[in-house]
DNA sequence: CGGCGCATGTAAGTAGTTACATGATTTC
DNA sequence: GAAATCATGTAACTACTTACATGCGCCG
């Protein structure tokens, strides 16, 4: 058995929220779920004929304008199954983050590399901006409390991310900081 | 283009440190590297072949025992400028962090999810387990500041996922306390 | 002399990216 | 009527995982 197949169950978690096509599915990764998953339609579209075919989802056909057929997805009984088992069991399978810059430090030598300062600098500018964008996502997506609770994963995540990016931007400082003089 | 080939740049730096054959990079990656990347034989072996083919590497045979042939691959000069300008590259695209516990959680609508204590508790669990681990590796790999300033990137990226697990055991930790009582 | 670790490879399959391809609808 | 966006698919390729396959060396 290769990788366990992620796609799959987020997509069936997409479709148990509400239809959609996977048009509309494609953008729910550029958008929402687009913070810690991608996928690019060419892989969406293979992925929703196998649900199909495995019938935990099906599809009817809706006509935008004078003949443009739109497939409106929607998730079945069993989808509802197969969704909630992979929930409910256990995730014992840390993330390894396959972070590029990070690989790059682990090359250099001394705290004297005169690469270091530019490189990390450069970073700091990334996850500042990040850290911003996800500040602003926070306060736009859940801006009251009662927000929260309504999609209180949806918060969790968005929360956990600012969190793990803030943490990434204070490190990166003090690396810096610390960095000598000359 | 595909994605970026990142497994050639980490081969060439841990050959521009010192010698290695096949098995031993290897076993870089299950434990030096493997906090952050990882690799099968199956894909070094065949990546050795094609950098040694584009001239990055060259590789010397020695005898071990009677007849058992060892590979002991050396980086080029070539190939030092390649991982060279690899590191003083940009690196402007930040990694999409694909943890499966935090992709379920966003499935869960409300804080009352009777899944939710366990899924928690497991992650925090496992990420306690990993917290103690790094610790105790920055103690062994890096006892003293001497020791910090010799393999400074090394040194720089373990107090760096030592940091990330902590943020992720608080958060865990946080999240835990303000589920509802009952 | 048996078992574990050293050592090197290939094969088959899945996951994911980039590019190719086509056509309809809406907006300006 | 042109451009942007909606909408769906396939093809080709790269990355990565799991499994298959083989043989030597060392230690007890």
């Amino acid at each position: 058995m290769a990788q366990k197949n992620k796609l799959q169950f987020i997509i069936l978690g997409l479709l148990n929220q509400q239809p959609l096509t996977g048009y509309d599915l494609t953008k729910a990764f550029d958008t929402e779920i687009g913070e810690f998953w991608q996928a690019q339609h060419s892989q969406i579209y293979p992925q929703l004929k196998r649900l199909e075919e495995q019938g935990y989802i099906t599809h009817e056909i809706t006509i935008s304008g004078e003949k443009l057929e739109k497939k409106l997805y929607h998730i079945t009984a069993i989808g509802q199954t197969l969704l909630g088992s992979w929930i409910s069991d256990g995730t014992p399978d840390l993330t390894a983050t396959k972070d590029e810059f990070i690989l790059k430090l682990y090359f250099i030598q001394t705290n004297r590399d005169p690469r270091l300062k530019a490189m990390v600098q450069e970073q700091l500018q990334l996850h500042t901006d990040k850290l911003t964008h996800l500040q602003q996502r926070l306060a736009t997506v859940f801006p009251t409390k009662a927000s929260q609770t309504a999609n209180y994963g949806h918060y969790l995540i968005l929360q956990h991310a600012l969190g793990r990016e803030d943490y990434y931007v204070n490190w990166l400082n003090q690396t810096l900081a610390a960095l000598p003089k000359r």
